[in-house]
DNA sequence: TACGCCGATGGTATCGGTAACATGGAGTCG
DNA sequence: CGACTCCATGTTACCGATACCATCGGCGTA
C-alpha cells in the first residue's frame, strides 16, 4: 500500500520546493500564478490532502472552535451551532461539535479532550462546570464563551440570558391571565442547571404575586421530553387537580403534558393551561398551540462568533470580559389563553 | 503571558526525560508507579495539557473518527451518533461531528476539511456523495462507513438499510388496512436522497398493487419540516380532496400534516390516515398517535462502531467491503387505523 | 551603468510529541 | 559467579508542515 503524499511529493512533482507548494495552497501568499496553478494540478494529480496536524503544530494554529453542547438532538442548541456555524464561517474558522448529555463529569472529559485539539476559541452552554474543568479552561489561554446562561462568576466571555428572568417572565403572563393555581414540571434539577434557574424564577415570582408555589413536578433525569412531560402531568393532576395552568421546563415536556391533560378529560386552554420554553416547531404546530419562550438561540451563536472574532483580533482586550445578553421573548398561543 | 508548558517542563520539574513523561501519561506504558505519580503532580500543578497535535503527527494516530451527518436537529441521526460515539468510547476513540445541511456540496467540504485531520475512520451518512467526495474518500486510506442508506457502489463499508423498502412496506400497510386512494408528501428530491428513495420505493409498491400514484406533493427544501408538512398536506386536499391516506417522508412532516388534516375538518384516521418515518418521540405522542418506520437509529450507530473497530484491527481485511442490513420497523398506531 | 527595490523562491530550524533502539541495574538461574 | 533477562528509563531521529531569513533575477531610476 502507497503511503499518502506529504508536500515534498507534491514539491518534486511540480519542480519547486515544499515551502513553494506550502505557499501555493495557502491564499494571500506570495506565489506567481503559473506556480500556484502547477502546483494545484500536482496536488490534484497525486491526491494530496493537506495535513492540518502538521501544519497546526508549525503554524501553532488549528483553524477550529470548539463547542459543546448538552444534546446534539435540541433545536436550540442546534440553532445557536449553526448560529456560531456561519458567523465563523468567513474567517475560515471551523467549529466542531461535542455533546455532553447534560453531564458535567462528561463535559470535563470533552472540554479536555478539545483543549488537547488547541482550539482557537471554546464555547460551553451554560455556566455551571466541575471545579477542574474551569481550572482547565481559565488555563488554556484562549477565549471562552459561555452561553445560555448569564453566569455570576463567568470564566471569561458570556453570551446568554437570565433563565430565571424567563421563568418568572411566564409566571407573570399566567397570572395576567387570570390564572392562580399554578405548577411547574421539570426533570430534577441535579443535571439541567438552566431549566432549574427557570423553575427558581417561576417559583419566585409566583411567591412575590402572592401565589402558591408548591404545585411542583420534578423528577426523571433531564432532559426531561414528551414522556415524562406527560408522566408529570399525572402526577400533577392527581396530586392537585384544581390545578388552573402549567409552565413546563421545556416544550416538549409542555406537549407531553398537554396531551395528559387532555386525556384527563381536561380541555386546554379552558381547564389548565400549559406553557413550555425554548420556542420549538412542535408549539407552533400543536393543537392547541403552546405558548413558550424564544430564547434567540441562533442569535446566541451569531454574537458568541462576534466575541470570538473580536478577541482573536485583539488579543490584548482579550482580558476585558464580554458579556451580551439577549433579550428572550414571550411568544403567547393558544394554550394559555383560556381563562380571560 | 506565559507560554503553554510543555512536555519538556513537565519533565524538568519530575526530574524525568521528557520519554518518561510521556509514557506516563498513557496508559499502558511501563513506567514505575512511584514515578508516574510524580509526574501525574507535576504535571497538574503545571496545568499541563497533552497537544495532540504534536501526538498525532509523532505517533500517526489522531485518535478521533469523524462523523458526517446531515442536520444536528435530527432526532434520527443524533441517535445514530450516540451509539457511535458509546461503540467507539472504550477503545479510546473520540468522535467528531460535523453537519452538512443535506447539501453534497457542503458534505464535499467537511469531508476535507476532516480528512485534513487525519481521522481514523469516516463515517457519513448516505450513499450519495460528490464526484470530488468520492475521490477524496476513496483515497483518503482510511475505512469508510456510508449509514442510513445501502449504495449500490459503495465506498468501502456500508451499515443502513433500504429507504425503498420501508416506503414501499409502508405503502403495503396503507393497502391491507383497507386504503385504496394514496398519496405521498416528501421535499423536492434534489437534496435528500433517502426521501427520495422512500418515496420512489413508496410509489413503485402503489403500482404492484394496482393503486394510482399520481397524488403526490414534493416541493420545498428538505429536509421538511412541521411547516412544509401542513403546506403539503393543504395542497394535497385542495387538489384531491377524497385522499384516504398519506404517507410523509418524515414524522415531522406527517405532525404538520396531521394538524392540517384535521383543521380541514377531517378526522384522523376516519376519514384520512397519516403515516411518518423515523419513529420520533413525537408520533408516539401526539394525538393520534403516528404510524411511522422505526430506522434503528442507534442500532446502526453502534454497528457503524463495530465495523470501524474491526477494520482498524484487522487491517488487511479491510479490503472486503463489508455490508450490514438492519431491519426497519414498522410500529402501527392509531393514526392509519380507521379503514378497518 | 550602477544601485536599490521588490516579487518569487529556496534553505534551515523548529513546532511538541513518540517510535525505535540503547542503556543500566536488579533479579534469576545453572 | 557470570551470563541472561527484564524492567525502567534515556537518546536520537524523525513525523509533515511553516516561520524566518537569505537569495536571486529583473526592472526602474539617477
Amino acid at each position: 500500500m502507497m503511503r499518502r503524499p506529504t508536500m515534498a511529493d507534491v514539491a518534486r512533482a511540480a519542480g519547486v520546493s515544499p515551502m513553494t507548494v506550502s505557499r501555493a495552497l495557502r491564499p494571500d501568499t506570495s506565489v506567481s500564478e503559473a506556480t500556484r496553478q502547477r502546483i494545484r494540478v500536482a496536488a490534484d494529480q497525486l491526491g494530496y490532502v493537506l495535513d492540518s496536524t502538521a501544519s497546526g503544530l508549525s503554524s501553532r494554529r488549528s483553524g477550529f472552535v470548539a463547542m459543546t453542547i448538552p444534546s446534539i438532538n435540541n433545536a436550540n442548541f442546534a440553532d445557536t451551532a449553526r448560529g456560531l456555524t456561519e458567523g465563523l464561517r468567513e474567517s475560515g474558522l471551523e467549529l466542531l461539535l461535542g455533546y455532553t448529555d447534560y453531564d458535567l463529569a462528561e463535559e470535563e472529559r470533552l472540554v479536555e479532550a478539545f483543549l488537547r485539539r488547541r482550539p482557537e476559541a471554546i464555547v460551553v452552554t451554560g455556566g455551571a462546570h466541575t471545579e477542574r474543568c474551569r481550572t482547565l479552561l481559565g488555563g488554556s489561554g484562549v477565549p471562552v464563551v459561555e452561553t445560555w446562561d448569564l453566569p455570576a462568576e463567568p470564566l471569561d466571555k458570556v453570551v446568554g440570558f437570565s433563565n430565571a428572568h424567563a421563568g418568572a417572565e411566564m409566571a407573570r403572563h399566567l397570572h395576567a391571565q387570570g390564572y392562580r393555581r399554578i405548577g411547574f414540571i421539570g426533570g430534577d434539577n441535579s443535571r439541567d442547571t438552566r431549566g432549574a434557574d427557570r423553575r427558581r424564577g417561576f417559583l419566585a415570582a409566583l411567591k412575590e404575586l402572592a401565589l402558591s408555589c408548591d404545585r411542583l413536578v420534578a423528577d426523571g433525569a433531564p432532559p426531561i421530553s414528551m414522556r415524562e412531560g406527560a408522566a408529570a402531568m399525572g402526577r400533577l393532576l392527581e396530586r392537585w387537580p384544581d390545578t388552573e395552568a402549567v409552565m413546563c421546563v421545556s416544550d416538549l415536556s409542555a406537549f407531553g403534558a398537554l396531551g395528559e391533560a387532555r386525556r384527563s378529560g381536561r380541555r386546554v386552554p379552558e381547564d389548565i393551561a400549559v406553557a413550555g420554553f425554548g420556542d420549538y416547531d412542535l408549539s407552533e404546530h400543536a393543537y392547541p398551540a403552546i405558548t413558550t419562550i424564544d430564547s434567540q438561540a441562533t442569535a446566541i451563536g451569531r454574537k458568541a462568533a462576534e466575541v470570538i472574532l473580536g478577541s482573536l483580533e485583539h488579543p490584548e482586550a482579550a482580558r476585558l470580559p464580554d458579556r451580551i445578553e439577549v433579550e428572550t421573548r414571550l411568544i403567547v398561543r393558544a394554550s394559555t389563553n383560556g381563562a380571560a
